[in-house]
Formats: structure tokens, sequence, C-alpha cells
DNA sequence: GTCTATAGATCGATAGAC
DNA sequence: GTCTATCGATCTATAGAC
């Protein structure tokens, strides 16, 4: 991170360390100025509204990227199978294969839920809708399309939490494959 | 919340509360105070460690419940079938059909989960290994046990993470539904 | 656009009276 | 066992020089 003229992106994906490290409550700006290199002064020109503006521009980023990586492919009209493939292989990249906690978890289960409680809901409802949408055109029957898609999504958390804990970032990968296989259409 | 002569048990509950609606760092003494109520002085009788044995007792206590309600249950050797319907029965009361998140979740997913990473890691470990162990009880094929486990666990923390997200309380109910089906042995 | 200095509030923790 | 008073540290945020 240069000292001199910081972009505005490099910040933020600092920042998104940050958060992801520590939570909400315990990036303190003491911490923040130490990783990003950046004093006080600048993160206030930068963010004028202090702590919980830089949260915002984090998630915001976050929402970017899975609006464009994620939910826009599953949207797309072909290839209907490939697309919930290329989902989890897309997913196990940015978490890391299990190394890397959800933002958007790791808010939502904090005391600063309630300051995001809209980004959140955007997040996980946009994301249900577009997986839904894709197991539709890949088979799955109507009735079980937002339910499969709540299954995945949710397991995704959950396994992130599991593979911390477990100190086993593989757990992520063996839920993960076990998911897809959901996702299939079955036989019958 | 007796002001004269608290009992230990009522204040751990109440901590309890505090950190799972604020979260480690957001559970500060001047609201654990209030939520108790109960002074400093009065605290620091009971943890004289402070926050962190606060925290510890709450875990703690959180480890024996499950230890008797779940794990022994599922460890139990007669009705293999009932006793992981009687899990999920349990989990979904636990966390109140979804309105409740899990403190060991919140905390894994903070940035205090150092601090706590023995106990985190114990409780879902004792947990996979209690329900893996009754899966191969009802017949779940020896090396799928754990994987099914670990979908399993995962599975009921993320889903509290999505309800609360979604503002849907019956996503968790929909999710373990589904998640109790993967139970079955499967008829091939 | 960056920095240092600092305000004012709140933090976790302690002391000592009762 | 409970309280009030208070400590020093840290917090978010602001002011103002450069």
């Amino acid at each position: 991170m240069s000292r001199v003229v910081a972009e505005r992106q490099d910040v933020i994906a600092t920042l998104a360390e940050v958060f992801r490290e520590h939570g909400y409550d315990g990036a303190s700006l003491s911490l923040i100025t130490e990783k990003t290199g950046l004093g006080k002064g600048s993160l206030y020109h930068f963010f004028p509204r202090g702590k919980e503006e830089m949260a915002e521009a984090v998630l915001a980023d976050i929402a970017s990227w899975f609006q464009t990586h994620i939910f826009d492919r599953l949207n797309g009209d072909d290839r209907p199978a490939a697309a919930v493939d290329d989902m989890f292989a897309a997913v196990d990249g940015y978490f890391r294969q299990g190394r890397r906690l959800c933002l958007m978890g790791i808010i939502a289960a904090s005391g600063a839920h309630d300051r995001f409680s809209v980004e959140l809901n955007r997040y996980f409802v946009d994301w249900r809708a577009a997986l839904a949408a894709a197991l539709g055109r890949r088979g799955i029957a109507e009735g079980d399309r937002q339910a499969l898609a709540e299954e995945v999504i949710g397991g995704i958390q959950g396994a992130l939490i599991l593979a911390r804990t477990l100190d086993d970032p593989e757990a992520f990968g063996r839920v993960l494959g076990r998911l897809r296989t959901r996702c299939q259409p079955s036989p019958n």
C-alpha cells in the first residue's frame, strides 16, 4: 500500500482484510490505520462518516464482486448446468478453499448486524434468487428450487464456520462437493 | 434478576443473552452491568478475570447443555434412528425455530475467535463425533458418516445465519427438514 | 491528500467503603 | 456480596498545519 496518493480501491481491499480478521467491533481505527498505512485524516477524507462508511464500502465491493462473478453468471441463459458448477468453483476460490470467512456472515453474526441489515439481506436474497433460477433451468422441480438454494447457500456459510473451528479447511471442500451433488437433477 | 445475592447461574444466562445479541467485542461491561443489574464489583467477584472469564463460563454452560441434551443422547445405544430425529427436534427448540443464533458460531466468526479456539473446537468435534457414530448405528456407510455429519452441523450453523439475514426464521426449519432427510439411510 | 495532536466518550479493570 | 468512585488505556472523531 503506497503512502502517497492512496487509491480508494486499494484501501477498500485492506479494509476488507481487517474487518474479516477482527470483525466490525474488533476493527479499531488504530488497527485500520496501521494496516492501511493511512492516518486518520486520510481515512476520514475517503470515508467522512467513519468506520460505518468504511464497512459499507467494503460490503458494496463484495456485493459487486458476487453480482458479476456469481449472480450474473447464474442468471446467464446459456449452459444452465455448467453455471451451477461454475458457482461452486468460484465460491471455492473466493473463500480460499475454506481458509477465509464470508464477511457478510461475519457481520450478520455480530452485534453490528442491525446497521447493515439491508446490505446483508440483499446479498442473500439475490444469491438465492439467482441460484434458484439456475436450478430451475437445470431441471429441479419448481417446489424444490428455493429450498435447495437455501440449503446450498446456508451450507456454504456453515461450512466456512466449521472449517475454521475444526481447523480443517478441507472440510469446506468436502461439504461443497456434497452440496454440488445435491444440485444435480435427481434421476427419478 | 434479583439485585440481592445473585445466583451465578442466573448471571450466566443473562451473560449468554448479551453475548448472543452483541457479540464478544460488542458486549461492553456497561451493557453487561445494565442487563444483569449487577455492578462491576459484583461481576468481578464472580468472574475475577473479567469479560474473558464471563464468556468462558457461558461457553462452558452451552457445551454442558449440548453434552447432556444432544451428544449423550446421540451416543446412547438404544433407538439409533430416533436419536438422530430427537437431535433435530432439540436443535430446533434450542435455537428458537431459527430466531436465535449459535453463540459458538458467533464467537467463531468474530475477532475473539483465537481466545476461545479450544472451546469452539471441542464443541464441533464432539458434535461431529456423536452424530457420525449415531449415523453409523443407523446404517449410514462408514465412508459417509463423518462427511454427512459435517454437512448437517455446518448446515445448521449456516441456516441460522440465513434465517437472520433473510429475516425469515422459517428458513431454518426448511433447511433442518432437508438435513433430517439426508440422515435417513438411502434405500439402495 | 496527508499528517500530528487532541478532544470527548467509553473501554476493561481496580480500590475500598459498607 | 454489593456498591460507588476512579484509574489508565483505548475508542471514534475532529481540527488544523503542511
